[in-house]
DNA sequence: CTGAAAGCGCTTACAG
DNA sequence: CTGAAAGCGCTTACAG
């Protein structure tokens, strides 16, 4: 591969010269113009890992998001590309499954490659940030917020987006409303399970701790945690499902019972994803997740370029709809 | 950040052994320990892109593919990631949108990362991999092939599965049978219609090219072509759609139009993202995506090793479902 | 097994 | 505006 020095020597010019023309920095036109040609002859690509060395920085945005196969997330990974590819950086995206330390792995990655920042949604309440934080990297935390850490954040409102897909079903004529919910070390579940609380409370409907099961975010995860409710000795009559691919989950099972709604009503936190059909008894509320991701890279990019006020975290509305 | 020369004062050793014990070669059991004890102590964590600097090349596999928000690449990037974990290695993604510009960029990332290899679903039939190529890059193609390219590539049988996703909708007796295809310059949507005329030749049915409809692999442009059809002076009876995301549109489409399958048959190359129900009237084809990414990443673990032989083609079943 | 030293390909303060 | 030179943090052939 042909290198600044390749290029310095055709043109005639010192790799000095060579390094501003790539970079912006003062030369004569009659200079720039030899170089690029050279460059252009020799099929010169500028090798950014040495850049990257030299500079203690590169201009990649990780994206740490915990399940690539949900369309959620996905969604947000648009909107973080569409902001950072706009300010001229690379977005990468990694993929935790849920775990810490493949998480943590990554990080460690981030750190090591010197990418300009990171942007995550936490696979966990305790997820470490440490790694990024003792060294001054820039993160914005997206979706989730691991407990503690003092930094950017962009969420949505989920106490308020829980409350008002129950009340949806409640509004429908609903009364005993159980509840599927995330991982019970999630952030984002647990304030689904308080928003559900408000609504029961707020419609003078009791409470049933044995209504409240808890799953893994995914699809297997809703399936089962249906027909637990199935089987329940006084079994609901709607459930809320605190995210999109736990719904499909859920969906499926009533339809493998052989039940369809609004025989058992159902409000998803977050749309029903690639639904080709507005079943009649399935309520939802609709998440912004591309406006997620924009937000997030807008004040990532802006701590990248040297921002230092307080972190400040941006609450986004979930909208039901109707 | 600590180095490795940080690490070796305090160790009391020269950075050449600290490197080494890093990189499980030869050194004492003693001084592994105090090595490991003063990394340790100083929260090291070795500077990647020296290191690839020096060895021109990293431990990253980039994966390139044309829509993240498809859940068919995101199960084939899950593929690739599981296989390319177990041997070390970490995925990056990057997606093209299907722009041969953004993809060109991050090809040129790929090279100037001294990335190991990248895999790639090209953007276009006419997408120019050059860039890795003149570079000895390991590259593997996957789902799609750009033309004339002498490369490894990891496919699905798409004239055999548009053929037999066409028959179902012919042994259902269905006769006016139209087709959604993918972008023209697309390699996988040519071979699918060409499995599309093949099962209506074979079944005696005329094929009416005015029933041949190019749209853009993704949900909007799925609803359009269907209503398209739909405003057709002889209306067909059913309709072969060449993905999973225009199926979702088209279906919508039939919704929006008050039509409902089996009134209209659908087959779908590739099954429906997330149903929740299963559709009397849509008949479809199953792909293995993750199969295809964690086969493609096999083969570029092995040319990263050092394999030297012919580029092959492996090419996978895409299964009716009955 | 271990260390001194060179070199991977850039960028930029400094001097002119 | 331009060039010579140092340095970013590693790895490894070489000599001991």
């Amino acid at each position: 591969m042909a290198t600044i020095y390749d290029v310095a020597r055709l043109a005639g010019v010192s790799p000095a010269t060579v390094s501003r023309v790539f970079n912006g920095t003062t030369v004569t036109p009659q200079n720039e113009r030899v170089v690029k040609e050279a460059a252009a002859e020799l099929d010169f690509v500028p090798n950014r890992t040495a850049r990257t060395l030299r500079l203690r920085s590169s201009d990649i945005i990780a994206l740490v998001i915990p399940d690539i196969e949900n369309p959620y997330f996905t969604a947000l990974a648009r909107g973080v590309e569409d902001e950072a590819r706009a300010a001229g950086y690379s977005v990468v995206l990694c993929n935790t499954d849920d775990d810490m330390s493949r998480e943590s792995g990554y990080l460690d990655v981030a750190v090591s490659e010197h990418m300009a920042g990171v942007i995550i949604a936490a696979a966990s309440d305790r997820s470490d940030l440490s790694p990024l934080l003792d060294r001054n990297k820039a993160v914005v935390a997206v979706d989730r917020v691991p407990r503690g850490a003092a930094i950017d954040a962009v969420t949505v409102d989920n106490v308020a987006g829980g409350r008002a897909a129950t009340t949806l079903l409640v509004e429908r004529g609903y009364r005993r409303i159980a509840c599927i919910a995330g991982p019970a070390d999630v952030e984002t579940s647990t304030r689904r399970i308080a928003g559900w609380s408000a609504a029961l409370e707020a419609a003078g409907l009791p409470e049933d701790p044995t209504l409240l099961e808890h799953a893994d975010y995914r699809v297997d995860g809703g399936y089962a945690a249906l027909e637990r409710l199935l089987a329940h000795d006084e079994r609901p009559d709607a459930v809320f499902v605190a995210n999109n691919l736990m719904s499909v989950g859920a969906l499926r099972a009533l339809r493998d019972a052989g039940i369809h709604p609004p025989a058992v009503g159902i409000a998803s936190f977050g749309a029903l994803p690639f639904s080709t059909s507005a079943p009649t008894g399935v309520s939802t509320v609709s998440l912004p997740a591309r406006e997620l991701g924009s937000a997030a890279a807008r004040i990532l990019l802006e701590r990248i370029a040297g921002d230092r006020q307080e972190p400040r975290t941006v609450v986004l509305e979930a909208v039901p709809v109707v």
